[in-house]
DNA sequence: CTTATTCCCTGATTGC
DNA sequence: TGCAATCAGGGAATAA
């Protein structure tokens, strides 16, 4: 599950790797016929090569790679994609949906194996990220706003933390590792959030995702880095898959529970 | 505007 | 042991 961290690991890998390079050929399998978005995957295939890839920027949980001309390639993983760079041709893999070859003879493959995952060719990155919340690792998530977010909605507070509008990168193993550095329930209303602990889960967010990004992410199942790797942050998680192991602060059994359909672990006793 | 539910997809897990 | 039902999850779409 790549969140904020992971994808962000993912880009700083393919920005060493890749930018500088131009694209020689794109291929997209017959079998993964809604990873492209907006236009055929003939078209997509036919479009990308010749283009120069520039930058890349990460917005939420989006990877945009600037190409030249002014074209954006969007990509996300969802649940289980990888983006992958090797200095060789995409091997054979069941679940490669896609691969890409570069100017001097490495390629990029995208493999998933859901194939839930997405990409468009677009010239206006807005149409498919303007509508994103603050990113919670800049100085455009204050207290402030995350108050206000909170104060206006009833629905539990995970689902505020998962909704993209409102906050932009945070999953289910991130929404969860916040909630227990703030010694919040997850269930508790988003509006009964009190002002004291709205400070403690603006901190909370930025320190699960600070924590993580140092671990280069972590790997619960599929996710690995631009390069193959794993992350090791899967180690260290306080809570998320934590279930009746005792909490590290109290020594209180990991209780799991659904909220807002996702499956979510906490402290009964750390966060009331 | 809000919140809850369904859908996509397939390997892993659970239940009988 | 075997096979079917359920689960996992990001986020768009749909319903209420």
């Amino acid at each position: 599950m790549p969140e904020l961290p992971e994808v962000e690991t993912i880009r700083r890998d393919l920005l060493s790797r890749i930018v500088g390079r131009t694209i020689t050929s794109a291929f997209v399998s017959s079998n993964a016929p809604r990873l492209v978005q907006l236009m055929p995957p003939a078209e997509f295939c036919k479009q990308l090569p010749g283009h120069r890839i520039e930058d890349i920027s990460r917005r939420g949980k989006y990877l945009l790679v600037h190409l030249s001309g002014g074209l954006y390639w969007i990509v996300h993983l969802r649940m289980t994609g990888r983006f992958l760079h090797r200095e060789d041709p995409c091997p054979e893999d069941p679940y490669l949906r896609a691969g890409f070859t570069l100017d001097n003879g490495s390629s990029l493959c995208f493999v998933d194996l859901r194939k839930f995952g997405t990409m468009w060719l677009i010239d206006d990155p807005s149409l498919v990220v303007g509508k994103l919340g603050p990113e919670p690792l800049s100085d455009d998530f204050t207290v402030a706003g995350l108050r206000d977010l909170l104060v206006r909605r009833s629905a539990p507070v995970k689902a505020v933390l998962l909704d993209q509008h409102a906050i932009a990168g945070i999953g289910n193993i991130y929404a969860d590792e916040a909630l227990f550095n703030a010694g919040i329930n997850p269930r508790r209303a988003a509006n009964k959030v009190s002002k004291p602990k709205t400070e403690a889960l603006h901190a909370g967010v930025r320190q699960a995702l600070l924590d993580a990004l140092s671990d280069r992410g972590s790997s619960f199942s599929d996710y690995v880095d631009g390069s193959g790797r794993s992350g090791r942050h899967q180690l260290k998680v306080k809570v998320f898959r934590r279930t009746d192991q005792p909490c590290y602060s109290c020594g209180t059994q990991i209780r799991r529970v659904k909220v807002a359909g996702r499956s979510t672990h906490f402290c009964p006793n750390c966060q009331r």
